[in-house]
This record gives C-alpha cells, structure tokens and sequence, in this order.
DNA sequence: AGCCAGGCTCTCG
DNA sequence: CGAGAGCATGGC
C-alpha cells in the first residue's frame, strides 16, 4: 500500500475556538485517546491533543492547547504542516472542534444527572468532559465493526495496526500520527489484506461490503447526518454483520446522538446491574427502558459518564495490580 | 493455559 | 422471544 510521508515543522497561525462552557480538554482528548497511547490518529500529551486530518486532499495534524479554564474556556487551534489552503483551514479547525464536540450542551444533563448519586459524582468527577465523536460517520462504523466482541485493548491493537497500514503517515516534532483510512484505502486494501491484519473473516467482509456500496453509491453514509434515529439504525441493519450494538455506537459515536443509549453494549449492562439492580443481570432491553426512564434525552451522555468511571476503575485496578505484584 | 472481552448472525425450540 | 454455537485475537 502507497503511504505518503510527510515531515512537518513550522508553526502555523493559530485559531481561537470558544467551546461551549464547561469544557474540560484534559477530560475530553483523555476519554478520546484511552487505548491509544500511540500510532493512531491522535494523541494526547503535555496537555495538547493531537490529531492527524486529510483536509480536501492535504494533510495536516491539528494541535489543540487550551487558553482558558473550564468554566471560561477557550481552545487555541493551530494546524502543523504544509499551509492548507483557507478552505481547508477552515474544514481541518471544523473537523476537530466536532471531534471534541465543543458545542455540546452540557448542563441539562447534569442537573438530570444530580438526581442520581451514582452519576451525579461522575459529573464531578469528570466535569467538562464533552463526548468525542469521530470525524465521519464511516469511521465510527469502522472502528465499531472493528471492535465488535473483542475486548477493548485488543481491539486497540487491531484498530491501531490498520490505521498504520492503511492511513496516510504524518510526523510531526519526532512523533508519527496516522490519518484515518478513507473508504478507498479500505476498498483497495481488500478482504485478503484485511483478515491478515487481523479482522476476521466476517468483520472483513463486513467492512468491505460498507466501502464496495459506498463506491457504488447504493450506500450514502453523509445522508446519516440529516435522518432519524431509526431510520439510520434500519439502513445499517440491512448490512451484513451490522446489529443493533454498531449501530447504537455509530448514533452516539459519529452523529452525536446523545439520547441514545447503547443498551446492547456488555460493559454498559455490567455498570447497570451492579449499580441500579442490585447485581442482577440486565438483558438489552431493560437496559434501554432503564437508560430512557431515568436520563431520558441525555441517556448517551450518561453512557459516555458511565464509560469514564468503568475506565477509571480498571486504571485504578490496574495500577493496585501493579503495586500488589512488586 | 485457558478464559474472556465494550457482538453478530444463524439456527432451533 | 430466548438460548446456543461459531467466529478471531491478545491479555491477564
């Protein structure tokens, strides 16, 4: 597969965006890059969040730094590389204020979220964090179809190893990025390729009847954007290897959905029942009644919350696991 | 060394 | 509807 280098070194002007408040970069590009300590298409370290872009056919990596506090918050832009035209400029310094979701309204959630003591501590915790969203809507499908089943760090290793393959590589201050692969990189990459990077047969063939129909045109993914929920969970169900979970993720994920609330996803269920049943376990639907009852419009925000304390746990784990095994 | 992980599809009762 | 099997891989 051709991949295009490219080496980048002088600073661009930077852009001022104001989010809408609270808004926590540090929380926000955190949850984003969890299992992506490197070689993915972000990154996020010495408080400056990182992200490879292919902007109408130019590369650029934007670095995001924030300029205020949470509360009054402000974030500086500035694209690394070649000098994009304006246009692209614009459309790259878009592209990551919709990653970090910076116009996401967050206090209706919240004061939903102080009725409920065990959500209403995450809000604190976790304050200003806004829900990630990809930059297309086939990549949210991607990277769900990628991760469908296996569990998270696995699904890193996979996800990371095919964005190298297949993404357009971008070094920057000594560190690598890699955009993420377009649709066409996938669709000439081809199954064979695929299931050797590690997807199985089924996910590989998944995701090249995904690129095949959107080549063709039978598949309009940019359509999603200006339909219903259901009508965009129907259009996916009718690919091969595309259930219920993808599809809620795809929702939350890409369209910023966030009453959506992934009932079908294992991990939610867990959190569910071990915090408001009492440890009895909880089927999708009840999950999804539960989910609607209780945060109702904002059920994909507490799911977001929901997956911010089930990552702190497991790095709170990890680390007693650490001390306890020295 | 196994078992499980942020499922989907198909089959059978 | 609900339950069960096969799929693939890496980490604990």
């Amino acid at each position: 597969m051709m991949t295009r280098i490219q080496r980048m070194g002088a600073p661009m002007p930077k852009t001022v965006v104001v989010p809408t408040p609270p808004f926590d970069l540090d929380a926000t590009a955190r949850h984003q890059t969890y299992y992506q300590r490197e070689s993915g298409a972000d990154a996020y370290h010495d408080g400056a969040y990182f992200r490879a872009l292919e902007v109408e056919g130019q590369l650029t990596v934007a670095v995001v730094r924030p300029t205020g506090t949470v509360d009054a918050p402000g974030l500086a832009v500035e694209l690394r590389g070649d000098r994009l035209s304006p246009n692209a400029e614009e459309s790259a310094t878009r592209a990551v204020t919709h990653i970090l979701a910076t116009d996401l309204e967050l206090r209706p959630f919240y004061a939903v979220a102080r009725d409920d003591p065990f959500l209403f501590e995450a809000t604190q915790s976790f304050y200003g964090l806004h829900p990630p969203q990809t930059a297309s809507v086939f990549e949210a499908l991607a990277m769900a179809i990628m991760g469908q089943q296996i569990s998270g760090a696995v699904a890193h290793v996979i996800r990371a190893r095919v964005v190298q393959a297949l993404g357009a590589q971008v070094q920057i201050d000594g560190e690598t990025l890699y955009t993420f692969p377009a649709t066409a990189e996938f669709l000439i990459a081809g199954q064979d390729r695929l299931r050797a990077l590690g997807l199985s047969t089924k996910k590989a063939q998944c995701i090249t009847e995904v690129v095949s129909r959107t080549a063709d045109g039978s598949l309009d993914l940019q359509r999603f954007e200006a339909m219903g929920n259901h009508e965009v969970v129907d259009e996916l169900a009718r690919l091969r290897g595309i259930g219920p979970w993808t599809a809620q993720w795809v929702l939350l994920r890409a369209l910023g959905r966030t009453d959506v609330f992934p009932s079908g996803d294992l991990a939610l269920q867990r959190v569910l029942s071990e915090h408001y049943f009492r440890g009895r376990s909880v089927t999708d639907r009840e999950a999804g009644a539960f989910a609607q009852e209780t945060w109702g419009a904002h059920a994909g925000l507490a799911a977001t919350y929901l997956f911010a304390l089930i990552r702190r746990q497991r790095t709170m784990e990890r680390g007693s696991q650490l001390v306890g095994g020295a």
